[in-house]
DNA sequence: GGGTTGAATAATTTATTGATTGTTCAGAAT
DNA sequence: ATTCTGAACAATCAATAAATTATTCAACCC
């Protein structure tokens, strides 16, 4: 790492620090500036303007939090099914956490949101991402019975909108969500899912936290 | 109707016009009374106040609307698979033109929405009436094979939750929305219907217009 | 007395100003 | 030549005043 990137983390660092504390709006560039010994001019040599530092910042967060769902997959033993479970109550639990604990986040996200709407269209992308592999796999495995992968996965990604974020659409309590989240679930894979016996498969069953999926830190 | 029903139907009329032209915040109680030849003092006698005349004109084009989604119940010789769908993507039509057409129909809905947040519930609970229906009846006939009819009739809310209010979500246009939502009626009409021999139930054909289904014109 | 008014008041919105902040850039520092 | 500063300017925000509007209610009419 150069210098002028050790630089840019050290704006980074400061600016995250300020808005977690204070927030977007209450956050000075001066006082970023300030914490990181220069002049407020200076700033604008590492980013084109105060928006593009909670851009980087939010879209850290976005693929830390990608990273930690994604653990899902990478859990051995575990049907395409489960995988499929795990990672839509992760994502459920991970959102609901993070915008509960952390209000500056919510608002953080809504503003980066509102100036760069195609940061959320990148978010989704990655998410699809996650689910399109899942699919894929339990397609080869002959697990899931799927026409079109590409298509189930917009279908999947649509019907669990609810589920992330879910504090923008409802005030339910998270047992509540989940509960709701295993008869979506449920319902999902039985039309994934075709036994040969014409029986249904199995409901889902709400799963456990994940091991090693910590709520990060970082803002 | 007796003399002050009528009264109240003509503040209902004229605020209903005010609305629709100059938008929720900027029509003025006085206006709406001078419209009816009467004192603003005057309307308190027949409403509570300014937002309840903006509630009670939402909850009757939500009546409306709720009937004019279950003229889909109505139709003869339909499946439950063919109505459940049919009544999705009338609701998709009926509110993406809604909104597409009347921008002042969203803010209202959006300032009767924050103000009376019970507005919303019931809303939703009498969509889910709708679906509620369906799925019984399909599990009556044997079409459908439901464990838990009211755990289903949320998940499928939920599920469909994007294709209502689109515009709120996405900026996609209805074609897009409408295939979108063919892939996820296939995926949730698999999941409801078990077939002996094992095969999948055909992919969701794009339903037609409803005959009698014609946009109302109210607000 | 039930129905209505319109002036009085409370609540909101809008307009305005001044202060603060974001951004630029000529020039200083290295 | 490159990096950086800080004053200059533009954009935005906060505070306040002014205007408008929602709501109440004492007095008025039929």
């Amino acid at each position: 790492m150069n210098e002028s990137e050790i630089v840019r983390e050290q704006i980074i660092d400061a600016a995250k620090e300020r808005f977690r504390h204070y927030g977007y709006p209450k956050t000075t560039i001066a006082e970023v500036a300030g914490d990181c010994a220069m002049s407020s001019g200076n700033i604008y040599r590492f980013f084109k303007g105060k928006i593009d530092i909670a851009v980087e910042i939010a879209r850290r967060e976005a693929l830390t939090a990608i990273e930690t769902i994604e653990t899902v997959l990478e859990c051995p033993h575990r049907t395409s099914r489960q995988r499929l479970e795990e990672i839509v109550f992760a994502d459920l639990r991970y959102t609901f956490h993070l915008l509960e604990n952390r209000p500056k986040v919510l608002e953080l996200a809504q503003i980066v949101i509102r100036e760069r709407p195609q940061f959320q269209i990148e978010s989704f992308r990655r998410e699809r991402r996650a689910f399109q592999r899942i699919l894929r796999e339990g397609q080869v495995s002959g697990e899931f019975t799927i026409d079109s992968v590409a298509q189930m996965t917009i279908a999947i990604q649509a019907a669990t909108l609810k589920y992330r974020y879910a504090q923008l659409f409802t005030n339910q309590t998270l047992e509540e969500l989940e509960r709701e989240l295993t008869g979506l679930l449920t319902l999902i894979v039985r039309g994934l899912i075709v036994r040969k016996d014409g029986k249904l498969p199995p409901a889902t069953e709400t799963p456990g936290h994940i091991d090693g999926q910590k709520m990060p830190i970082g803002l």
